[in-house]
Parts: C-alpha cells; structure tokens; sequence
DNA sequence: AGCACGCCGACT
DNA sequence: GTCGGCGTGCTC
C-alpha cells in the first residue's frame, strides 16, 4: 500500500498490508518511520516495487474517519500546482496529531433530569451548585465542590449527572437554523441564485459582490442554510483579522448557535475538537481563516471565501499558496459551488467573471443606507502640516468639527510604533535590524526597537550606538503612537483608542475596544489595517487616512489596486443613512489614478485602466509568474547560487526568466536573498518547466530555495 | 520534519 | 584523550 506521510517526502512510501490490519485507500494508519512511528493516510495501492528486506508492515488502522477521495485528490494537486511535497500539503490536513491518537476528550458532564431528590447529601449539593458555571469534566467537579471521584461516580450511576455535549462544534440535530431576515428584492435573488447552486450539488464559482452595507453577508447566509438543509456541511473562510465577534453575532442571528472555528489562537485541545468535528460531519459549519481549506470536510456543500481580495489569503511561508485560488479547486473537486464575497473584488476575479468563469452577483446599495462618504483630498503640499507634524489643518480642523458635533473620527495610519524610522541627530546613524534590510521601528509603549520583519527587539538604548552621543534619537515620520501625541496636544482630554495588532493581545481585547466605540466612550480612533476590516462604526463621521500615498510608491504592479482596495475598506466604515461620512485623504500625489478614482467615486474607470496595463505588460491575471528565491546566510554564495540558477534556466520560447536580482527584503531572519521571476504566458506549463529546471540543480543543504507560484508582489 | 552519522574545536 | 558543534543524508 502507498502511504503519504505528513512530511517533506517527495512521494508516499510502500507499505505491507497484513491481514490482520484492514486498511484502504483514505485511511489513517500507523507505521514504523526509522526508528520510530509515524500516521500516514493510505494513499492508495503500491505504485512502485521496494526490496522485501525495507517492506515493513502498516502496524494499525487508527480510529477516525478516511480522508475521503476528494481530499486526497485536492492535495496532489496543491502539490502539483506549488510545487511542494505532497505530504507537506497534507501535514496541512492533519495539523493536529492528537486528534488521531488521543482518545476522546473527557466527557462533559450536566445535571441529569430527575427532580433533586430530598435526601441528598451535602457533598451532592455542592457538586450541583459547582454546575452552575456550566457542565464540567468529572475531574473539574469533584475539585470544584471538594468532593472524591467516588460521589460523581455515585451521581452519574444515579442519572444526577448525565453527559453534556461538546462545548465546541454543534451536534447535527442541536443547529437551529431560525428564519431568514427580510431580504431586499436584489438580496432575495442573489440569495435563490446561490441556493439553486447548492442544490445543485456541483461545481460552480460566484462572485458576490456589493458595497460595505449592502448585506453580502445575509445573502450567502441564505446559501449556507441551503447546504444545511442538504444535510452538507459548509466552510467559510475569513481573513484572520475579520474573524470579529460583530460577524459572530450576525451569524448566530440566523443560526442560533455558534460554528466550529479554526484560527491560529486555538490551542492544542481546541483544535483537537474543532478537527474532529469537521472530520466526523458533526460541525455543520466552519468557519476559518485560509489553512481551514485542508480541514478534511468530508461532506462538503458550499465553501465562501468572504472579503476574497485580501491579501492574507496568500500564505507566504512552508507551502506557499492562495487560499482564494485554492478554495475554488477545492470546490470542484468536492463537486460544490463557491462564492467569493468582495466590496472590492481582485482584478483576478473580476477577469474571471468577464472570461465567463465566474458567475457575478451584484447587489446594489440597500435602499436608506449611507451611500459611500463624501471623499476629499487634503493637498499636502498646499497645506502642509507644522513642522514635526503630520495632521494638516484642513483635517484638524474636521475634526474638530466632528468633536463639536460629539460624533466620532478615525484616523487611519498603516504603520505600527511610535515612527518607521529612528536615526541618530549627531551622527546620523539608523537603527537597523541586525538580521533584515529593514529599520527597526520604535515602540514607545514597550520601550521597545521592534523589526517588523523577524522577532528581533531590543531595549530601546539612550545613546546611540555608533557615535555615544546622548539623547540623540529623532523620530522620522509617523506612526500611530505618535499621531497619539500629536492629537494629544490639539485635543487634550480626548478619548483616543489606538487599534494596532501590537497593541491588542488578541481578538478578545480588539472586539473589547470596539464595544467601547459602539457605546460612544472613544472619541478618535487611531488604526492601522486592523480597523479596515469587518466592524462597522455607526456614530463615527469622520475618516482621516493620515498618509493616502503609502503603498502606492515601490513599483510593484499590485500597489495601486491593494491602496485603492484598503482606502476604499476604510471609508466604508464610517457613517450610516442619516448622518453620513467624510473621509479626507491627505495626499501629496492628488493626481495619482487611485486618489483620482477615490475622490470621482468611479472604480471602474480605475479598474478598466489598471486592466489595460496588466494585460499590456502580459502580467497576471493575462500572464503567468513564478518567484524563486534563493536565500542563505553567506551572501556571496547565495549570489552565486542564485546566478548559476538563472544560468541553467530552460531556454522556451515561452517563458522568460528575469533576475537575479536582490529580493523585496534583501535580507531577512539573517539570511541574503535574490530572486529570480518566471514569466510565462495564460497557458504555459509552468509547473512542468520549472520541474524540469529545478531537477537540473542541486543546491547544498544550507541555501534555501523557495518557489512562489502566483507571487502577489512582484517588484 | 526528526534523527543518526560523521568529522573538526575546547575541556575534565 | 573525550564531548559536542551542525553539515549531510535517509526514512518504505
């Protein structure tokens, strides 16, 4: 038998199926690895001959249900397509080893249905009364009410105690799907249209687009409870930072209970559960950020891909992959329709739908809602700002108004600390990252030199390390703690929140402070890209976006969509009908395409010429690309590596392989990296190519290749 | 990914 | 004389 091991393995090992072990295609087993045991799924039947003295025998099927045939196919291909080993793509799929192998979790337990009965003991009487913060493990309960395992045991004989379901994950039969909201006649047929598909039950791809407020997410809602009522499951896929208890709440106003998560904060026991219930069909619905598409959903009847132009579907480290992209081939092989979601769809989506490959819903605006804000630009260059400073008048002055009137502002910023850059008044001297091309940025709030980029940080020093001079440091430029002192001194007393991912243990403190602004106790909230996404703040009037231009300088081709993307998000979190926003954009580029666009309101002027160019250039979506990026920590050799890479390349007359050239972040974690770019066209066979290429060169152990299929920068 | 094997510097 | 560094290769 071929068996996939969750390991860099080029290929599944072979394995002796004895007759005491039943295993098939799909199953999880256990196998001797070297000296020790590994679980591998059964990929299928031997595909090669080994010598009988290696053959070792699977030693046991485990208990949990196969990775179904969809799955598996879903893997290879992700495989195929990225390059990557196959069973690192499925070490993606079982991300947690003690789902396998662990037993079930302790059962819960709750007060069983019988009246309590009069001649209970005192020790009973506390077990019930420590129930009161919900059902607990038998362990829990006999500390809680400082009783001996023998009293629970006697209670749960007794049906005083009877086992409560799992916290996480909902038991088929518990989901309440409660009747739909009234939908507007453009909701309701977007909303048929997505059900029909479900019912389908076969490949489609939509795009479901409309405005921040247009009530996208009700819509797909509906198509949701379509796959539910099909006894499917259905997966949804969020950008991390979106996964915010405003979408919870909506969610639980249709479903009445909570869907299973899947998200970096969960821990071992949480994903354990979580991965359980999606694998056994227990979780009807799952909600996730992109490495939820390997969660193995056997029964899968929808995947949504919400806010599906954001830049966080693209996982940039081991398995390098668009979870947008993939979510769709996930859906074809599980033969059901998908839907991405989007007030701002990629180019790449819209080039979808206008090659007829993607179906598009559009819904216009509901009907009395606060219609996009009024958007300005502030010249910087007209009226700049005082010296040291960052606000010009013309925004300090809306804002002032905008306090006057005890409504709300948010000033949107991009960049964590206190300033990007820190240099030494004496002598000149930046403080750098010792292991990446990249300053260190000061965070005045931990004391703290920070590299945004690996994990370094460093007491922030009072003098300056190259020349001892002694208070020397001067900020250049801003970032949001120093907005914080600038506001402080126009505004004192002010209620300011900062929102930074720095600034927020997790997404308990964020939904924290968002409360605190829905209940009108912040006056400005000060944000980076954290504020961009998911929460709508009904009382907040005012946007400034402090620095419009960033991101738009550097070259790279996607620069302008993602800046007219995230300003168009940040605008539409202001306002509502009857008191609608402003948003000033502070801009020393006013003639720029993207501030053009934003001010016009016209996106699809922008979006037709930014088309233009990309198909001019052959770039994608009208071309293929695929980054290859050679780092290692002695720069003369990862140099020299780099060029004898670019020097085998295959001579075809459709592809053209550029560089190398130094890397986006020369050096990163310590390491040098150059990078070479293939360009091919719409239909080349990239992926056999670069195979062919790659099989040519044999780099030494401690250089690192890396290949990026569907770069997203491509400077 | 682990893990062992193997070949060169500072210590009881 | 060893202990241990991490560079290299293998795991059916």
């Amino acid at each position: 038998m071929a068996v996939l091991l969750p390991l860099p393995l080029a290929k599944p090992y072979t394995y002796r199926l004895t007759p005491e072990v039943k295993a098939a295609p799909g199953d999880f087993v256990l196998v001797p690895l070297g000296r020790k045991r590994a679980i591998g799924v059964v990929w299928g039947d031997a595909r090669e001959r080994i010598s009988e003295a290696r053959l070792k025998n699977i030693l046991a099927r485990l208990d949990a249900p196969p990775l179904p045939q969809s799955i598996r196919r879903f893997i290879d291909w992700v495989a195929d397509y990225t390059l990557t080993p196959p069973g690192a793509v499925l070490k993606m799929s079982m991300s947690v080893p003690s789902a396998l192998l662990a037993p079930k979790a302790k059962p819960l337990w709750q007060r069983g249905p019988s009246p309590p009965a009069l001649n209970m003991s005192e020790q009973q009487r506390r077990v019930l009364a420590a129930l009161a913060s919900g059902p607990a493990s038998a362990r829990d309960l006999a500390r809680r009410a400082v009783v001996g395992a023998g009293v629970i045991r006697r209670m749960i004989a007794h049906n005083l105690l009877i086992p409560a379901p799992p916290k996480v994950g909902i038991a088929a039969a518990s989901l309440q799907v409660k009747p739909g909201p009234q939908l507007s006649p453009a909701q309701m047929l977007a909303a048929r249209d997505l059900a029909t598909k479900v019912r389908s039950r076969s490949f489609s791809a939509t795009l479901l687009e409309g405005v921040t407020g247009a009530g996208k997410t009700e819509v797909y809602f509906e198509a949701i409870a379509a796959a539910l009522e099909q006894g499917r499951q259905a997966l949804v896929l969020l950008p991390e930072i979106a996964m915010t208890a405003q979408w919870l709440e909506r969610f639980r106003a249709r479903f009445e209970a909570a869907p299973v998560l899947w998200h970096s904060d969960l821990g071992v026991a949480q994903r354990r559960q979580a991965w359980r219930a999606a694998a056994s069909g227990e979780a009807r619905i799952i909600v996730g950020a992109r490495s939820a598409l390997f969660l193995p959903v056997n029964d899968l009847g929808l995947i949504v891909v919400d806010e599906e132009h954001d830049a966080s579907y693209k996982q940039e480290e081991g398995a390098i992959y668009n979870a947008r992209d993939m979510a769709i081939v996930r859906a074809k092989f599980a033969a059901c329709p998908s839907v991405l979601v989007s007030a701002t769809p990629s180019l790449e989506t819209l080039v979808n739908c206008q090659r007829g490959r993607y179906a598009r819903l559009h819904l216009p605006e509901r009907h009395g809602q606060a219609g996009m804000p009024e958007i300005a630009a502030i010249d910087m260059r007209q009226t700049p700002p005082g010296s040291g400073r960052f606000l010009s008048p013309p925004l300090i002055e809306a804002l002032r108004e905008t306090f006057a009137a005890g409504e709300q502002a948010l000033l949107f910023l991009n960049r964590r600390g206190y300033a990007p850059l820190t240099l030494c008044g004496a002598c000149g001297h930046r403080l750098a990252c010792p292991n990446c091309t990249a300053w260190l940025v000061e965070h005045r709030q931990y004391g703290r030199l920070l590299c945004h980029h690996c994990g370094h940080y460093e007491i922030t020093p009072a003098s300056c390390p190259k020349c001892g001079a002694e208070r020397s440091f001067r900020a250049c430029g801003p970032g949001v703690e120093r907005l914080r002192e600038e506001i402080a001194r126009d505004f004192p007393g002010l209620n300011v929140a900062v929102l930074a991912s720095d600034t927020l243990a997790g997404p308990k403190a964020v939904d924290a402070v968002i409360e605190r602004i829905g209940r009108r106790q912040i006056d400005l909230v000060i944000g980076t890209q954290i504020v961009a996404k998911g929460h709508h703040f009904p009382h907040l009037t005012l946007v400034g976006v402090v620095d419009a231009d960033l991101g738009l300088m550097g070259g790279d081709l996607r620069a302008a969509e993602r800046t007219h993307q995230m300003l168009i998000q940040v605008a539409g979190r202001a306002g509502r009908a009857d008191l609608p926003g402003k948003v000033l954009l502070q801009t020393y580029a006013p003639d720029h395409p993207v501030i053009k666009a934003l001010i016009a309101n016209d996106s699809q002027t922008f979006l037709t010429e930014e088309t233009k160019a990309r198909m001019a250039a052959k770039m994608p979506p009208f071309g293929r690309l695929a980054a290859l990026i050679v780092s290692g920590a002695d720069e003369g050799e990862a140099m020299e590596a780099a060029r004898h890479l670019a020097r085998l390349a295959p001579q075809s007359a459709g592809m053209r392989v550029l560089g190398p050239a130094p890397a986006p972040l020369y050096r990163l974690r310590g390491r040098y990296r150059f990078r070479l770019l293939a360009k091919a066209g719409l239909g080349a066979p990239v992926q056999a190519w670069l195979r062919d290429w790659l099989g040519k060169v044999k780099l030494p152990r401690h250089l690192k290749l890396v290949v990026d299929i569907d770069p997203i920068s491509f400077l």
